[in-house]
DNA sequence: ATGACTTGTAATACAAGA
């Protein structure tokens, strides 16, 4: 059964409910990943999406941070969550899809200002969440089964997922450290960086352009942070990937663009 | 060099994003 699937920081949900609709429709999706929602479960806008035919969905969400979801137009086969450096911060959710791939939806800390875990909690936050990620791998031999990991990382590893490599080595996101860390998870879980097999590691790819930058979009000023990897049989179904970066100039925008994979 | 903007909470700034 051939599945579109997203993964899209949509910085609230309740602010983005009009664009992820026209999203959903205008590119057919099937399933998508949210992160970072900011809502309470009870208030999560969940009946203009059953309006779309989207009736299945998993929620996890708290006030004001973090949140993620699963919306879908097919039932789950199976679902959960886990809890991640013992926070139930809102930032995993999994759901089996029919025809057996298993989906993973991650809210990866962004790790404050300073990328020195001695006097930053955030920053040792995310590492030892991106540790914990390469050990689940590792534990539950996910490479053994069709897995997909999406949503927002927050960190861009590759010298091109950055508009500046040298300038920014320094900021939290794309520090050495952060990114041999991704390397890790790849190789923990045998998995496929899938964007970079449509898009080569020579170009340049970016999912996010941040607000505080003056035309920060216009002049290009982006960064990979949102991903899709991949297990060998999860990789071996996906035939196509986009990163529907038009939504960036819809009015009122998250900060974050949709990555889509079609997959079997 | 820093910050720039957006969102949520709660009430006029503040925390957080990354």
């Amino acid at each position: 059964m051939a599945l579109r699937i997203a993964s899209w920081n949509v910085n609230s949900v309740r602010q983005r409910s009009a664009h992820l609709a026209r999203f959903l429709q205008e590119n057919q999706v099937d399933v998508v990943c949210l992160q970072e929602t900011k809502v309470e479960d009870p208030d999560f806008p969940a009946l203009e999406l059953e309006a779309l035919g989207y009736r299945h969905r998993l929620i996890h969400g708290q006030k004001s941070y973090n949140g993620v979801a699963i919306i879908s137009r097919l039932a789950f086969e199976d679902q959960g969550k886990l809890v991640w450096c013992r926070k139930d911060d809102r930032r995993h959710l999994w759901a089996r899809l029919p025809g057996g791939l298993e989906l993973h939806n991650f809210y990866v800390p962004s790790g404050g200002d300073k990328p020195d875990p001695a006097v930053n909690d955030k920053f040792d936050h995310k590492l030892k969440f991106l540790r914990a990620m390469a050990r689940w791998c590792r534990k539950e031999t996910v490479a053994e089964r069709a897995v997909l990991l999406v949503g927002d990382m927050n960190v861009a590893p590759l010298d091109t997922d950055v508009w500046n490599h040298k300038r920014l080595l320094r900021s939290v996101g794309h520090t050495p450290l952060e990114s041999s860390l991704m390397k890790s998870l790849l190789k923990a879980g045998s998995l496929e960086d899938v964007p970079r097999r449509f898009v080569p590691p020579s170009e340049p790819l970016y999912t996010w352009w941040g607000y505080r930058f003056p035309q920060a979009f216009q002049k290009d000023y982006g960064w990979r942070l949102d991903h899709a990897l991949a297990t060998p049989p999860a990789a071996a179904a996906i035939t196509a990937m986009r990163v529907a970066k038009e939504t960036r100039t819809w009015e009122k925008p998250s900060d974050h663009v949709p990555v889509v994979v079609d997959i079997g």
